[in-house]
Order: C-alpha cells, then structure tokens, then sequence
DNA sequence: ACTCCAAGTTAGCAAAGGCTAACCTTTTAA
DNA sequence: TTAAAAGGTTAGCCTTTGCTAACTTGGAGT
C-alpha cells in the first residue's frame, strides 16, 4: 500500500532538509516539525521499510529512487498549489499552509489542470 | 471545540439530504454515504451532542442555528472549490471528489481569495 | 575512567473515525 | 398472532498519528 499522509509530509520535508542542508538525521525532523523524538521514529522507521529512505549505521537519511520519486512529486504539487494560490491573491504564509493541506488529497487531474493554467498565464 | 473533517462532511450531507428529501434519518445518511448503521449512530450521537442537529422520537433529523450555519458554510466552500477547478477543466466527478477534502482544510482567506476571482470572472 | 549529553528506541496512552457482531424496538405483513 | 424486516444502539476492535516516560547507546570532556 501507498503512503499515507504522515509519511507523505515526512517524506517532503525529508527532502527539502536534504536539497537545504545535504544531509539529514531523525532529529533534524524532529527540529524542522515540532514533533516528539518517538513520533519521528517510528515514522521514519515506516518509511525505511517502505523502502522510501535509507539510513545509514550513523542514523543519516537518504531517499531510494522510489522515494525520491514520491518526495519530489509531492514537493512539486506543493509548490503548484502555493503559486495557483498566491496568484489570486492569497498571503504567502497561508498558500503555503493550505498548499501542505491540500497536496496530499487533491487529485493528478486537478493538479495538471492547475499547471495548464499556471503555464498559460506565463505566456 | 469544533467539528472535525468527518463532522463537517455528515454535517454537510445531511444539509444536502434535507434539501433533496425533505427529511433525513440515520439510515439515509447511512445509504447516502455508505458508512455503517453504528459509524453513523456515533456521528450523529455527536453532532447532537455538539448541537448541531436535533433528533426528534421518530429519528428524523433536523439542523439547529449553529448546524445550519456550519452546514452553509462548509457547502459554500465545497461549491467554490468544485467551481474553479471546473473552470481549470477539471471534469465535474473529479472536481466535487476533490472538493469534498479541499473544503475541510484549506482556509477562508484562500476561499475569498477564490471567491472573489470566480466573481471578477463572470464580469 | 567516569560522567554527561545527544540521538534513538521501546512501551504504552489518546483521539478520530472506520468496522463487525449482536442486540433491542417497533412496525409491517402473512 | 406471530414472524420478519427496518432502524438504531452497544460493545468492542482496528489503524493512523500524535504524545510522554523511561531506557539504551555511543562519543566527548574532564
């Protein structure tokens, strides 16, 4: 089965940690969330079975190519949503809170229709 | 506190079944929605309890002030989402799937945002 | 060597929200 | 009148995903 929200949100943040910092532990989430030590834990142990990461013996984190995959597709649905958002009219600071939200239950129809028009628009 | 996600979409479906029928009791909500007879025994019991909704002896369920209010406003949202995402060409199964988990989360500055270019639109 | 701290893990709780199995009423129909 | 169907409820389970408390383990500093 697929990833369930939680490990989609941990998954993206894993990423954005790596593109920011070049590497990331179990306790960088934990800074970069706000969530408790064990909460991190286990979500990072479901997603190293899922085979979305790895970790290493030193607890740093890597993303499998299926991981990378879903990290990057969710990061870019965000960043599409944000944009569409911020386009008509909304704060940053709330596109990009709705942007976490939706991104993870709006379809690959809405979302390619968004791009459409975020693409005819630049023209 | 307030309602959660599956508050506000029985909240909502019975707004919806009470328009279509005239009248709704759990077991329409439980044909409408395709949960089970004890899900939606709970979800009631709650939104009762919440005063959202009053059951009479009968079972026949109506919205109070609060429940009608909330019950409008998550049903504007929904309209709004569907809406514009019809309008990017999303097709209209999609676009209300969609809609019914975007209503939950994303925030009233975004859908005022959305509001007021579906509005400039049609101008 | 001993202590201490940082990073993780284990165990177990809580709330939301789905489910089945089984039960109780009340109404309908043979 | 007696049996079945319809509508609800109760009890209790499961999963997801957060939490705290308490433990382990490995490296640094004194």
């Amino acid at each position: 089965m697929g990833l369930h929200e939680s490990g989609q949100m941990y998954l993206e943040n894993i990423y954005v940690l790596l593109n920011e910092n070049g590497s990331v532990r179990s306790i960088d989430i934990v800074e970069y969330m706000g969530y408790s030590k064990p909460s991190v834990s286990r979500a990072v142990g479901l997603l190293k079975n899922g085979e979305y990461i790895n970790v290493d013996k030193n607890g740093y984190i890597t993303l499998t190519e299926k991981g990378k995959r879903e990290a990057e597709k969710i990061y870019e649905r965000h960043g599409v949503i944000a944009k569409i958002l911020i386009n008509l009219g909304v704060s940053e600071k709330t596109a990009t809170q709705d942007a976490c939200k939706i991104e993870h239950v709006i379809s690959d129809e809405s979302i390619d229709a968004i791009k459409r028009h975020l693409y005819n628009e630049n023209k």
